[in-house]
DNA sequence: TGTCGAATTCTTGTCGACAAATAATATGCA
DNA sequence: TGCATATTATTTGTCGACAAGAATTCGACA
């Protein structure tokens, strides 16, 4: 009777798999805000969470140092990255010329399976305006950019636009937290429009109904940034 | 008497740096074309090479795969990321996007110290051509261009140009090692131009600048695929 | 009560070992 | 000789332990 230790640990897990399974849920973590900001990281805790031991811990939070979702020194506590609300201008900058490059690459550069994609990640986001889900409609609004940019076939713009998102979403995820604001379906209407202009090849419109797209969302965050609630006190 | 386990096996490495140490060395390999394109890495060789455990060259190796310069699967062999001959497109897009931005928000967000950093690595790079070092110059270029973008003061941006450097460093290296062109003085010249323009805040002729030396870049590639010699055969 | 230094605890970085997965080599058979 | 299978060797993923560095707690003193 030989029992590997590794199967006695985690029965469940495929060999190889560890770093990922960690590394895919601390992932959503932050960027749901489940783990905010500033929050410290430790190694032991996770390691118990997840049982496992260290090592595969410590890898999976290699990979997410390497993409800016927390910050690491040597020999001290990790912790999760904070978002930068001083110096705005360079994100919004980025955001948005990121949004105006990939559409309007894709409405270069799609394929027809692109664009099943690209509806099914839109009918999902749909869906989670339909039912008034603020989480899931930040998740599939990222899902959905996403898809437009890997139509688009640029590896380069995607990485970047891929971390924008993701960090867009730990904004966006205040704001909706702070905010009781309905989901405006005129969201949906608007990705309709960007998927008929990338379907119509029409690199112009794209280009512009990204940067429009992206401007709504700066606004957005500009309004978490600014607050909408003046402080009245009679003096 | 006690002596450490680690002190014995590496006495003169500091706790905590055993990762980066082990990342620096492989990245410079890799940018140099020490370790080619395609090449095997075996943790073992390296730990023995390095004379320290395998967990932190395996940290190492999660750093590097985050930046495209190794590919990794689950237990298999990580090997060095091969040069993508069959879709420049995408690389050149952005590298000239890239560059384009860079040098205009160093245009309109330099401070002081951002110029006395940029005319060191100015200086640096004057000398290697001057000195007909290609591998120098190499690197010395990608560290003005880096420094320029440094003082455009986008981290988003930065961060897909410090790796489309990268990417372009190998390309640049394949280049010197397949050509002996020499180094051309022109290049010190342009670098000049572009600070010149920086320095003025001429955002669109920093801009322009940008441009038109990334589109040397590129046309130094492209050389490099088209080949550049026929093969005279009587038949 | 506040400060400082010492002691203790906790966390991180690395170690070497074990075992699973893969690659390489050997063997058997047509 | 070529192919399939078995065996062996090598490499990777993870384990738990050790020790260094940092954080926290405790005790002494002004």
């Amino acid at each position: 009777m030989k029992t590997t230790k590794q199967s006695a640990a985690a029965p469940e897990r495929k060999r190889g798999s560890g770093v990922k399974v960690v590394y895919d849920l601390l992932r959503d973590e932050i960027l749901d805000l489940v783990l905010p900001p500033g929050s410290p990281i430790d190694e032991v805790q996770l390691a118990e969470r997840f049982k496992m031991s260290r090592t595969p811990i410590r890898e999976a939070l290699v990979r997410l140092a390497g993409e800016g979702l927390i910050d690491t020194l040597p020999n001290r506590s990790t912790m999760v990255s904070n978002l930068d609300f001083l110096n705005m201008s360079p994100f919004f900058d980025a955001l948005v010329l990121m949004y105006r490059v990939t559409t309007q690459l894709a409405a270069q550069h799609h394929r027809p399976q692109d664009l099943v994609t690209i509806r099914a990640r839109q009918k999902e986001f749909a869906a989670a305006v339909q039912t008034q889900d603020a989480l899931a409609m930040i998740a599939t609004n990222a899902a959905f950019h996403s898809a437009i940019a890997e139509a688009g076939r640029n590896p380069y713009f995607n990485s970047l636009f891929s971390r924008l998102l993701d960090e867009g979403r730990r904004f966006l995820r205040l704001y909706y937290q702070s905010y009781e604001d309905r989901l405006p379906q005129r969201f949906v209407e608007e990705h309709e429009a960007m998927i008929a202009a990338i379907i119509a090849r029409d690199v112009v419109a794209a280009e512009r109904l990204g940067k429009a797209h992206a401007d709504q969302i700066v606004q957005q965050i500009q309004k978490l940034m600014v607050g909408d609630e003046r402080l009245e006190i009679a003096l």
